[in-house]
DNA sequence: AGCAGCATGTAAGTGGTTACATGATTGT
DNA sequence: ACAATCATGTAACCACTTACATGCTGCT
């Protein structure tokens, strides 16, 4: 089971909420799992050339200015609930801040402490943002529930890179005189 | 500032230690860097025959059984240092969890709970072999505070997840009836 | 003799990014 | 007229994974 197809998902899964283009499609996806998901044009395109070929989304009329929004099939919709009970595969872990600071004792002085700062400093401004979101008016839509869930997963970790943050450079500060 | 190199850092860190083999390489970084990084052979010995052509590490004497361990140059370790004060370049984030469970309506009755269950057994697991880690007798060896640092990161983070899968669980059963 | 673990690599393929090229539409 | 934004794509490149191929060493 590859960790492929993610790309399809991401846009089977936005094309089921409503018929969009390529660029608006791409947008849409920025914008509501923007703090979880990214999908560049150079993987949009192709993705949607190829789900149109294999009639998982079909073209109908014009977007805002030119372009034609491309709709969710019925065949796509079955495809979108196939890919969404295919087990998870994670990719490897790669976390290039820990792989900093484990190597810690090798950086100049300041620097370990100016990582975890700047990490601090990240994770507060996802909170800010996260505080915004939550702050929009929203009706009861369907999947609601489901986007305030993935948002509590950004505020919990948010979070906890503070606290550990918060710790972390007490240990550092105090370990420099 | 690409995101390269990256591997390069890794290999060189782990080398900065002691000298091996490519194989004592990539079973020292699962086991050392496991929670929070990851190479493959596919990655391992092109990296490290780079690194020799440019004279980062050299070959010395053979390892354990055969093969030839691999020692980090003057050089090396010059790079090494460049490569840690380099600005992290954070991969777009992705998470495969989070997306699925955005189009939560879409999924199967149970799917998404059981979803979250997962998550959450997958954070306790985490805990506890950082709990078997931290039980482990060490001396205080020049980067001991850091691999501690390191650890709490991933300890902080798996208790947001519990915390949040816990919560998360709640408002989902609680919706079911 | 045979197996487990040590050791080194290559080849093919994938998913993805980045940069580039192009043009239409809308508002000022 | 011009700029900003909407819109669609391609080409080159990259890191990385997976699978494969090969052979050595030490133990039983």
């Amino acid at each position: 089971m590859p960790r492929t197809r993610q790309t399809d998902l991401a846009v089977l899964g936005a094309l089921s909420v409503a018929p969009m283009t390529g660029y608006e499609l791409r947008a849409a996806i920025a914008e509501t799992l923007g703090h979880f998901w990214h999908e560049s044009f150079g993987q949009v395109y192709p993705t949607l050339a190829r789900l149109e070929r294999d009639a998982l989304v079909r073209r109908i009329g014009p977007g805002r200015t030119s372009g034609s929004r491309l709709e969710i099939t019925d065949a796509g919709r079955e495809r979108l609930r196939a890919l969404l009970v295919e087990p998870i595969a994670s990719p490897p872990p790669r976390n290039a801040l820990l792989l900093r600071l484990f190597f810690g004792n090798h950086l100049p002085d300041g620097m370990a402490i100016s990582l975890v700062e700047q990490a601090r400093e990240r994770a507060l401004d996802h909170l800010a943002r996260y505080a915004a979101v939550r702050a929009e008016p929203r009706g009861p839509e369907p999947g609601e529930l489901y986007r305030s869930i993935t948002l509590s997963y950004g505020e919990h970790l948010a979070r906890a890179v503070v606290g550990w943050a918060e710790e972390t450079l007490a240990i550092l500060r105090g370990q420099r005189q």
